[in-house]
Formats: structure tokens, sequence, C-alpha cells
RNA sequence: GCCGCGGUGGCGGAACUGGUAGACGCGCUGGACUUAAAAUCCAGUUGUAGAGAUACAGUGCGGGUUCGAUUCCCGCCCGCGGCACCA
């Protein structure tokens, strides 16, 4: 048992002295990036699943540096926002207080685990001299018209009081509190994020390293539709309605059209529409729906007919009718469609409920019996004038010729993924650096005099009036208007907490710059980041919000790359020993502080990347825990002993060094800590054996300083310590990575299986070098094996190189 | 409903491009040491039958390809994650 609190705060305090894990930009190096997503600084501190992905990126940045990469390896806070603005809140403390206090224990509770972190590279994104850098982008994406003023209806959390963003919700809920979102039309800054979709969506592609399960996310959530917008005129009126489908093959099956109840046209129509009052007694009622009663599948679907109102099918000339239903969606498309009950199963199920025609036009073989659902198959049209006998494709690409031929329609593309809904009424975020004229209108704070402080006030309570308690303040709202100097008022809505994170990588260049927000050298030479890792919950949220900055920023020259993030890897949860998510509601969190005390943070770091694959939840079992410090107390063991042991030189282990060097440098860099660390404990297992056995070490001190190499990204502590004892005066950091030499990785002797039939009788051990008849000639004397050969013909020797032999009789 | 991932001992999990299924760890059983316990060490640990050598079965289920399938193909079942009246 060695003491891993002696040994730990030792090499720590050393660590720091020396200023080891302080990196410059430097030419005559490859560099390596290694990043985490910063956390948020939560009151609770952290739990033992957090630092999973720490530990990963930790080993990463040791190897890289042993393997003689200048690797950047940085760690900050994300301390805007809702989470932190709750608990401060709850706690009844100033926000920046608690988030002050919360850092402290958070920097303590990485530095117990021995992460190399550069920390004179902190950020802060509450920093005033960081979210200058926030609000100085915000501004140029306003400049180019990516940032606008808005008024639509937006999600409004009730209880944290704020305008929410879609990617804030969770299946119609806050993410943050839970509580059910209701739409409320208020005054917003919205960022164009749909501008850059198509650009989002390709370059997926050009990341190979990237997870495909996250790319797979991505692309669902901005949900690219190919398609055509169509104009049906309206019978007797200028007026039309415009719809977006993607199945334009389809167009003469169209029996109806349904307009969303919140289109407009609906409100243009009012004195052509025969039964109005009844039309607006149902998009009161769907206006007291929520939205998830609205988006329940399985409701029956409601409207109703607009009595009067005609459409033309552009097509064919022919009149259908239009209805009002909430089965459409008004912030999709155009707000209407053309309903094709017979190849749609939503117009299907709301043609039966209302009685309406189904007219079919698609076939596929099947002739053109009565349909009992929707077919919604592509085939060949029929009952459609002159595109009847056209393939789904073909007709679709004629159809929208004769669209834009006759003007009444074109190809168009649709995205799910909405413009970015960018201010919270909240105390704690960025001051959004805007000011509101009477005379000028918008007008931005000059960059000379950001960043725009983020007041002291008061009660930073949310008002829930649609203003941010900064409106409050009458003394720092009221300003001169910078282009006219008449009074004006300043923005008083916040940035969310997606602000700052969208770029902070970039900052960890050059933390302290007061002139640009990254120098350009810098930036050439440290971007990208060659390894990013951090939750799947943030595949479609700050992954998808830092690649629109990013791109964004290239655009206007502060960049050089297109994609920040090489490579992503997610980190699976640690769940609590009942299987559950930890959580202080089911009273099964793990603190990592208490289990490094009893442990060390060498036998954590070792158990944790131990657990299983890495992107997988696993639960916690704390004896699974003393196992690793088992493996651990066994390796100081080995290499402990006072007296100096004799050494026999063994060719079987001294291979087994090298093929574990071969795997445990691959399985590293493959994510596959898990194997990585069983081959430490296989080596070492034999090592210890052998002495067990004969006294004797079967290898020599050179090469047992490999295996604490190896060992030495794990776990750093220990592997110093050891490095120190067997007389070496560098860190170990310094030490260069071990290379496996190929010739040492060949077996002597080969354990061959023989099989009858596929079924395995016998194994015997041959010289490396035996050739295939050696081996068959050997195999049938086997007395196992004969047995099973006697009185039978054999057919077909099948013999595999290295591996087994298979007779077939 | 659509998309993605997965299903292997009592448990977490291994298994290269089809070639010894269960590495490594936990747990459990027995033994050594100890007055005793802990720690440590040794042996065993997929199931069934057998004292044992051994035999048979076995990687969610049903088929198939192959000398040989956890791995490939076809058809299902179950679990997890994401998206979802997106036209």
């Amino acid at each position: 048992m060695y003491d891993h609190r002696q040994i730990e705060t030792k090499w720590q305090k050393r660590w720091v002295e020396s200023n080891l894990y302080q990196v410059k930009a430097d030419s005559t190096k490859p560099k390596y990036y290694v990043l985490d997503m910063f956390p948020y600084p939560s009151g609770d501190g952290l739990h033992v699943g957090h630092p999973k992905g720490y530990i990963a990126t930790d080993i990463i940045a040791r190897k890289r540096s042993m393997e003689g990469f200048q690797v950047l390896h940085p760690m900050g806070w994300d301390a805007f926002g809702l989470p932190a603005e709750n608990y401060a809140l709850k706690n009844k403390v100033h926000p920046r207080v608690a988030m002050e206090k919360n850092i402290i224990n958070f920097k303590r509770q990485l530095n117990l685990l021995g992460f190399s972190y550069d920390w004179n590279r902190e950020i802060n994104t509450t920093d005033p001299a960081y979210y200058r850098w926030t609000q100085w982008i915000f501004l140029q994406m306003w400049r180019q018209g990516l940032a606008y003023e808005s008024f639509a209806p937006i999600n409004w959390c009730p209880s944290c009081q704020t305008g929410l963003a879609n990617e804030d919700l969770d299946d119609g809920h806050c993410e943050r509190c839970g509580t059910l979102v209701e739409q409320r039309p208020m005054r917003q800054w919205v960022l164009k994020i749909t501008a850059y979709a198509d650009r989002l969506l390709n370059d997926l592609d050009k990341l190979p390293d990237w997870e495909e399960a996250i790319k797979e996310m991505q692309r669902n959530w901005i949900g690219r539709s190919e398609g055509a917008e169509i104009k049906f005129q309206i019978q007797g009126e200028k007026a039309e309605i415009s719809v977006f489908t993607t199945r334009l093959d389809t167009i003469f099956g169209c029996t109806y059209v349904v307009l969303a109840p919140e289109n407009e046209v609906l409100q243009n129509l009012k004195n052509k529409i025969k039964n109005w009052a009844e039309v607006e007694k149902y998009i009161e009622e769907v206006k007291n729906k929520t939205d998830l009663q609205r988006t329940d599948l399985n409701k029956e679907k409601t409207g109703i007919i607009l009595e009067g109102v005609k459409a033309i099918n552009p097509f064919n000339q022919e009149e259908v009718l239009v209805y009002a239903a909430d089965y459409v969606l008004n912030s999709y498309g155009t707000g209407a469609v053309m309903a094709v009950p017979a190849h749609d199963d939503r117009d299907f199920d709301f043609a039966k409920r209302h009685n309406l025609l189904i007219r079919r036009v698609v076939v596929n073989g099947d002739g053109e019996k009565d349909l009992e659902l929707a077919f919604t198959d592509e085939g060949k049209l029929i009952n459609s004038g002159e595109f009847s006998g056209l393939s789904s494709a073909e007709a679709r690409q004629k159809m929208s010729a004769y669209l834009e031929k006759n003007n009444c329609g074109q190809k168009q593309v649709n995205y799910k993924i909405k413009d970015w809904v960018y201010s919270r009424q909240r105390y704690w975020g960025e001051p959004i650096p805007l000011i509101h004229c009477d005379k000028c209108g918008v007008v931005a704070v000059p960059e000379s005099e950001l960043p725009v402080l983020l007041p002291e006030v008061k009660s930073y309570e949310p008002t829930g009036t649609g203003e941010s308690p900064l409106a409050a303040i009458t003394d720092w709202v009221k300003v001169k208007c910078p282009q006219c100097g008449a009074e004006a008022k300043r923005e008083t809505n916040t940035m969310p907490q997606w602000g700052g994170s969208c770029w902070y990588y970039l900052r960890y260049l050059d933390p302290k710059n007061e002139q640009v927000l990254v120098d350009k050298n810098k930036e050439k030479y440290w971007s990208p980041v060659d390894l990013y890792v951090g939750g799947a919950e943030h595949a479609t949220r700050h992954l998808i919000y830092a690649r629109f900055w990013h791109k964004f920023l290239f655009d206007i020259g502060v960049v050089n790359y297109e994609e920040p993030f090489t490579r992503l890897k997610h980190v699976g949860l640690i769940m609590g020993e009942d299987e559950r998510k930890m959580s202080k509601r089911w009273g099964n969190v793990i603190n990592p502080d208490d289990m490094v005390e009893r442990f060390g943070a060498d036998a954590l770091r070792v158990y944790e990347m131990f657990m299983g694959p890495f992107d997988q939840a696993v639960a916690w079992n704390t004896n699974g825990l003393s196992g690793a410090r088992k493996f651990l107390d066994k390796v100081n063991h080995i290499f402990s002993d006072k007296q100096n042991l004799p050494i026999s030189e063994n060719k079987t282990i001294l291979s087994l060094l090298h093929k574990s060097i071969k795997k445990v440098s691959e399985d590293i860099d493959a994510f596959h800590f898990n194997t990585a660390v069983s081959a430490l404990m296989i080596l070492i297992n034999s090592i210890s054996e052998y002495k067990q056995a004969n006294q004797a070490l079967p290898l020599n001190k050179e090469q047992l300083s490999k295996f604490i190499q190896l060992l030495s990204p794990f776990a750093p502590h220990l592997s110093e310590e050891l490095w120190e004892k067997i007389g070496q005066e560098d860190s170990i950091l310094h030490s260069t990575w071990p290379n496996y030499d190929q010739t040492l990785l060949k077996d002597d002797v080969i354990t061959y299986i023989v099989q009858v039939n596929g079924k395995l009788r016998a194994q015997m051990e041959m010289p490396a070098e035996a050739t295939e008849n050696e081996v068959i000639a050997r195999a049938q004397t086997e007395v196992t094996v004969s047995k099973w050969l006697e009185g039978k013909e054999i057919k077909k020797s099948i013999f595999v190189s290295g591996r087994l032999i298979n007779f077939v009789v």
C-alpha cells in the first residue's frame, strides 16, 4: 500500500512550482490542441461523473506531450446564464458572489485529480475583459444583418421568466427547470442561423472524425428538405395561398388546402369567409392549447372549413376546399399545405374524419384498389394529366419547370432549424451592446466603449414583464445616442448562456490580448481544436451554435479554418450505483473528494477509464475503484523493493512488453481506455507472477521504465514518484513516449488450434516457422484429435497460418 | 412513426479484416497466513451431466451463407438516445 495522500500532494505541488503545464506557441514543434467542454460552476461542485471526460483529455494531452507535441490543454468557466443565476437566486446570494465561490471549489476539485491544465490561460465568460469580445462579435453580426429584432411569438418559460430558443426546450419543457413552455409574442433579438443552415449541414461531411451519431443529430436538427412552393389563387380574389410540399408529384391528388390557424391569410379573407364567427372561435380555441396538446400525435385532427372560399389548383384549374386546421404549423414552410389524402398520412386522417375526397394519383404495381391507409411511397403517376405515366422523380422535375413557366411557384428548400432567439429577460448575462434612439433607430455602442458592463443592481430577480431587471436601472439605461447625441436608451435584454461558449476555445489561444479577440499568428499556430470532448447533450445546442459563430468569424477573417473542432468525442454518463442518473434527488451522488481521499486520484482516474467503453453510460461501483487501487499497489510493489532484485531477462515478457506498448498506444488514440488499462494489468500481472516464482524480475530497469511511462497518463502521480525512484531527474512528462520493436512482437512458439468439423478438439504448441504440412502431420497425431478422425476420411484440411488447422471429415 | 446505437457469465465488460467466446476487473467459493478479523497470497468460478479426463449446449429470437459466425445476409423481439402532425 502506498501513501497516496503524500505522493499526490507532493507532485501536485512540484508541478505548480515548476510551471510544468505552461505552454507557448512554438513553431519549431507540431501542436496539439485538446479541449474539454468547460463547465458552468454550479454550487454542488463536481460529482464523480464530471471528470470522466477530463481524465480522457488529460491522458491524451500527456501522451501527446511525451510524443513531442506542443500541447494546449486549457480550462475555464462558463459562468453566465440561467443555471448560475437560478442557483444564486435560490440561495439568496448575488450570482457573482456565488459564481466566484463555486469556481474556487471547482478548481480545487480539478486540481485534486492532477489534471495538466495550463491555468495561465484560464478564462471566465463573466469577466468583462472576456465578454467585451462576446459583445464585439455580436456587433459584427448585427452590422451584417445577422442579428435582427423580431416581434414574433417565442418560447417563454413562466418559471425562469424569460424567452428561450428552440434549442433550450426539452419535449416542450424548459430544459433548465422543466416547466411547460408557453408561446408569447415579444420583442427579442434573433440571430440568423438559418443563413448558415446549408453550410452547417454540408460541412458535416468534412468532419470524418466526428461520431456519426452526433452528425446525424445535427442533420435532423437542421432538417433540410427540398420541395416546391406553389401558389393557389383564391377563386374570385386577388389573394393567393402559398403552400410548401416535398411531393409535388402528388399535386393532382390535392383535394383541399389547409391553412395553419395563425396564418395571416385567414385574417385577410375575413370578409369572404361566410362562417367567420365559427372560424374565429376555432382560432381562439387553438390559441389556448399548449404546444404539447397541439402536437400530440394521437389526438383527432380538428379543423374547420372556410365557407365561401375556394382555391385553384394551378395544374388543373380545379377549385378545391379550404380549411383551417391546427395540424398545420404556421412556423414551418408557408404555414399552409396542399392536402393529398391519398398520399399523406396526416391528410388521410383528416379527410377520413371530415369525409373529404381521396384521389389516388401514384401507383406502384398494386393497381388502383381502395386505400386503407395513405400510400406514401413513390411510384408511377396516374390521373395526372400530361404528367401521367411519369415516375415520381421525373414528375417533380417537369412539374417544377411547369411552375416556373406559369409563374405559379418554384423549387424551394425548407429547414426545420429556426433563427436563434438570442435575448434573455434576465440579469446574469452579457448586456447586448445596442442603443435605441428615437431618431436614429437602433445604434451600436462604439467598439471603443466595449465592454458594456453589466451594472450592479439591487434586485436581480426576473421581472416577468418581458423586460430584464436591467430596465429598472434608469441611470444605466439612459445614454446619449452615439450617432446624434440625443437622449436614448440602452438595450436591456441580455445574451443567453450559449453566447460566451460559442467562441471560448479561441480565447484560450490568446487569453489576455486587449487589442484583438485573438492574435492572428497565435490563431494560425494553434487552430483548430484537434480534439474536443464533452457530453452528447450539446450536439444540437452548443455544437451547432459554436459552428455557426465560427463560420461567421471565418467569413469576417478572424479565423482561418471553417470548422472549429476537428475530432469530437462524446463522453458516456456515469450513473449512480442504483443505475439512475446521479442526482441529489435520488441521493446517489458520489463525491470525487471522498474517493480521492480514500483511494487516491490515480486510482479514480484508472477506474473511470477502466469502467467500460468511454462513450457508454455505466453505473458507478466503488468495489471497482478498489480494484483499480489494488492494481496500482501491485505496480508500486514491484518498484519499491528495498533490495535490488536479481534480473533474469525473459523473452516472453519482453515480447509482452512490446505488445503492450503497441496496444496501449493505439488504444489511447482510439479512446479505448478500458482495454488499454486491461493491457497494463495483464503486463503487471505477469511481471509479478515471475517475481513471486523466481524472485527475479523478468525485465531490466530500462525495460520496466517503459511500463511506468505507459502508465503515466493514467496515473501521473504514482508514475512521477516511481520515475524519480528509478533515478530520473526530470518529470516523466518530459520523457519520450516508448516505441515498440516490431521484431519483438512475433512469438517463437505459436499455440495452434486443432478443429474437426469446426469444433475445437485440441491445442498444440508449434514453432512459429512450422509449415502447413508439419502442422497437419503433428495435429493428426494428437490423441484428442485422432479419436475424432478414426475411421473417417479427411475431405479437406483448412490451414490458417499462425492460428488453426481444421479437418473436415 | 423516422433516424442512430446496442443486446455476450452473478455484475462492468473483452474478442484483430469470419478463426480458442467470456481477456481484464468486480463479486462469489475454497485454501494459506492470523488467537481472530482486515489486508495480502494461492486455486476455482457460463450452464448441464460426470469424482475426473471429457461430452453436449451456449453471445436477444427464428432462418440462411460458410470447413468455421458474437462477427456476414434475411425476417423478428427488446432496450437506450435523438427527432417528430416539418407537409
